[in-house]
DNA sequence: TCGATAGCTAAGCAATTGCTTATTTTTAAA
DNA sequence: TTTAAAAATAAGCAATTGCTTAGCTATCGA
């Protein structure tokens, strides 16, 4: 008997992903996102609650979404560190294309927002260990290939790692190209 | 003739940057700075003309703050590679103190409105650039003692040390205390 | 003592904020 | 064909936003 939804909810939360990921939190207001959303504040608020629970849902669109996307190329069932030397290595390229400007939203959201509230900090740390659990399985796929000791820390360098990449997700939006390439130059150097 | 300024202009910036700092600069309302810088509305207005200008404000402020705290050590006219040791070593008492909560004011700029806009974007340059030199100057001093080769790329080391500092400020608001030490701990296996 | 200057307070401006209410429209089973 | 359910629209809510205006008060040289 109902009515049918006039949108599909994944694509709507895409789109409010990129709002708050083009505006940050604070800056971004219902209007807006209902403008881009395509829907009516009714249906959002119909669809999400609040403000802020579309904020959360957005961020893990926003995992799911670089798992697809950017991170993808470490996702691979065998990425190893020749794989993980490649992304950093593309990074200058994004950056002249622009692609780095608006950097990270979960970084971004960690500047803006932290620890402040417990759901969205939550979610922010899902996303970190997301990130630093993937790092550490391209070392442990580079362990078995051979191309990092036995005896390495993993979960430590992966850690470091994680670090590494929150650095150039900070860098690439305010830092020049040369610091950028210092930073990825010295990144790899001790993953041995 | 004309009637004595009730505040001290340096005292309420002061103020203001620690609010800017707990809050973020949307979620900063002017009414929260009219209470907590203990001045009138008109007042604020008349002395910094605008939000945006007294938050360029703060961010000056803030660097002109952290250079005699929280890097003072480190710009001590003989620093060396041991300070920077000691200033690393230091941090995670400081988070358990929950000194580092809010993280760094610069960096959640960069976070919130980085690249957006240019005359804040000119100050956190401004930041990491004092940030980078203080590095170097420390590294400098590190040759001098011998305890890094003469042939060291010292900015090529700044640059990237930058980055770890711009991770830990990100890092020590959402990461584990374990995640935190791992960052540190390779930190500067490379400087040499 | 006066008067010109600039500081102060407090009230108020239009615009925008997140969110809701009242109403209409579409659906498909009964 | 009717009807109950839910989805849509659009108008509107109180509260808050950044900023300004109007009027009062303190200062100190003349």
């Amino acid at each position: 008997m109902p009515r049918h939804k006039a949108y599909d909810k994944q694509e709507v939360l895409e789109k409010a992903m990129q709002v708050f990921w083009d505006h940050g939190y604070e800056a971004t207001s219902v209007r807006l996102l209902e403008k881009e959303m395509g829907i009516n504040q009714f249906s959002i608020y119909s669809a999400f609650d609040n403000k802020k629970k579309l904020f959360v849902e957005s961020l893990k669109k926003y995992r799911a979404y670089v798992k697809n996307n950017r991170f993808h190329p470490l996702l691979k069932e065998d990425a190893r560190l020749k794989d993980l030397k490649e992304f950093l290595n593309n990074i200058p390229r994004q950056i002249k294309s622009g692609e780095t400007k608006r950097g990270c939203l979960v970084v971004n959201t960690t500047g803006e927002i932290g620890g402040k509230d417990p759901e969205i900090a939550k979610e922010l740390k899902n996303y970190y260990n997301f990130i630093k659990e993937m790092l550490r399985k391209v070392l442990w796929n580079s362990v078995e290939a051979g191309e990092i000791s036995e005896e390495a820390d993993l979960e430590k360098y992966s850690n470091y790692l994680l670090g590494v990449m929150q650095s150039l997700s900070v860098g690439t939006k305010v830092l020049t190209e040369k610091q950028i390439n210092d930073i990825i130059s010295m990144a790899l150097i001790n993953i041995k």
